[in-house]
DNA sequence: TCTGGGGTCCTAGGACCC
DNA sequence: TCTGGGGTCCTAGGACCC
């Protein structure tokens, strides 16, 4: 059994914690380069308002509306969210962070009212925090997933599902015809794991809600179309087939990239912001104690400016020996950069992605009897001392540039809240 | 003028091995 | 004329998620 706790807007909830003025009025949060909408308010989407839509596109068909746009505050976001998370923990036996607004509880073994209990985890939430969340319960994480979205619907959208599944959802508490019912009422493309492609695919197959696909045979599933779905079709049938995550917490795989802020040609520059890149994903690298054994570079220009030519490469660096040395890591990605790179392409974007990630407490060294060894180890922890104590890139390498490229391709960021919760200088007072 | 930044898993096909 | 059967590893790309 599994219960899967949601923060409804999170991005905008967040957003409007510490700028009450924003209450009731369309919000979206915009994404880096204040490209494109991210998260929406409730007021938003009644707009009709899309996620991902641009925001130039938000600011000419809306502006009569009353909009309101915030840039995203990953840093506000990230400590909101972990608190969240310390709450919504209690619920089960054990916690697993999914994104950074939704985590599975485990509640095999939990006594009492599931969703009593839920409703009281969600008031601790509403309460400490001032979030809004939705709990949904199910056999699997794909019914879970499912009963989170009928208690966010029946909220949201009064008729589309009873009104006393809203905000705490528990399907698997339900007499067998009305768990029916709610399939029924469940678009397929709300199904966790159904996205756009499988779903045009099974409409044209005639199949329209979730009952249909929890009604498919699994082994016909899996021969028409992967393992995946047909995955997903047991779950729905209440089979757990998606195993609940290791403890162990650590990513497969870490990126840090960037749309630039206006088209990039010369390599110098794409130097600069691949060195930057290599040095934050290096830095989470850390941060989880891994070592990598496999840098991944990548450029790309802007499929959006039809006009220009288009050119899109990556490439996958060996490293000599696993390492999260940051001054290693940017050396391949940056020899990488040079043999994909291409005069004459308005870059747009480019990244640096740490691949064939491995634990950090075991470490492979070499015999090697011209150089003596180098562990930089120490210098690593400092440097990432220093830049947490004095703020993101106080100390970089030297071929990140030392401010000319920063301006070249930064990012745009005009509406962005405050750091409430990681400055001093920014701490809300509160007035009796 | 302006279109995000992360992740996961699976599959197909090629290179290579015996 | 007729050219095996089994395996691994890697890469690229697709599909999905938030």
């Amino acid at each position: 059994m599994f219960a899967l706790v949601d923060g409804w807007n999170f991005f905008a909830s967040c957003t409007r914690l510490f700028d009450p003025s924003l209450a009731g009025r369309p919000l979206v949060i915009a994404g880096s380069n204040d490209g494109c909408v991210i998260a929406r308010s409730d007021e938003a989407r009644a707009l009709g308002i899309k996620m991902g839509q641009p925001l130039f596109e938000v600011r000419r068909d809306f502006r009569n509306s009353g909009v309101v746009a915030r840039s995203a505050n990953f840093n506000l976001f990230g400590m909101l969210s972990s608190r969240m998370m310390t709450i919504a923990a209690e619920l089960g036996t054990s916690w697993h962070d999914y994104s950074i607004d939704e985590g599975f509880a485990g509640m095999d073994g939990v006594p009492g009212n599931l969703v009593q209990r839920g409703r009281d985890k969600r008031e601790k939430i509403e309460q400490w925090l001032g979030l809004p969340t939705g709990i949904g319960i199910g056999r699997t994480r794909t019914l879970a997933k499912l009963a989170n979205h009928v208690a966010k619907s029946a909220q949201r959208k009064p008729g589309s599902y009873p009104a006393d599944l809203a905000q705490v959802c528990d399907l698997a508490n339900l007499p067998a015809s009305d768990f029916d019912a709610v399939l029924a009422a469940t678009d397929l493309g709300d199904i966790w794991g159904i996205g756009k492609r499988i779903s045009a695919q099974l409409q044209a197959d005639g199949l329209h809600t979730a009952l249909d696909v929890a009604n498919m045979d699994a082994a016909m599933v899996r021969r028409r179309w992967s393992v995946v779905l047909e995955r997903t079709v047991r779950e729905l049938q209440g089979q757990a087939c998606i195993p609940f995550e290791d403890v162990t917490d650590g990513k497969k795989e870490i990126m840090c990239s960037r749309s630039f802020g206006r088209p990039v040609t010369e390599l110098q520059d794409l130097v600069e912001a691949v060195t930057e890149f290599a040095g934050r994903a290096a830095e989470k690298l850390r941060k989880q104690e891994g070592r990598a054994g496999q840098v991944l570079t990548f450029i790309r220009t802007s499929p959006f400016r039809e006009a220009d030519r288009q050119y899109s490469r990556s490439i996958t660096m060996p490293l000599r020996r696993p390492t999260a040395d940051t001054g290693l890591i940017a050396q391949s990605a940056i020899q990488g950069l040079k043999v994909i790179f291409r005069q004459g392409y308005n870059y747009a974007k480019a990244g640096v992605m740490l691949l064939d990630l491995q634990d950090g407490s075991v470490e492979q060294w070499e015999l090697d009897l011209d150089t003596p060894r180098q562990d930089r180890s120490a210098l690593m922890t400092t440097m990432d001392r220093i830049n947490m104590k004095y703020g993101r890139g106080t100390l970089q390498l030297a071929s990140a540039g030392s401010g000319g490229a920063a301006r070249r391709f930064s990012v745009r960021a005009e509406h962005r809240s405050g750091d409430h919760m990681t400055s001093w200088s920014q701490l809300p007072i509160a007035r009796a």
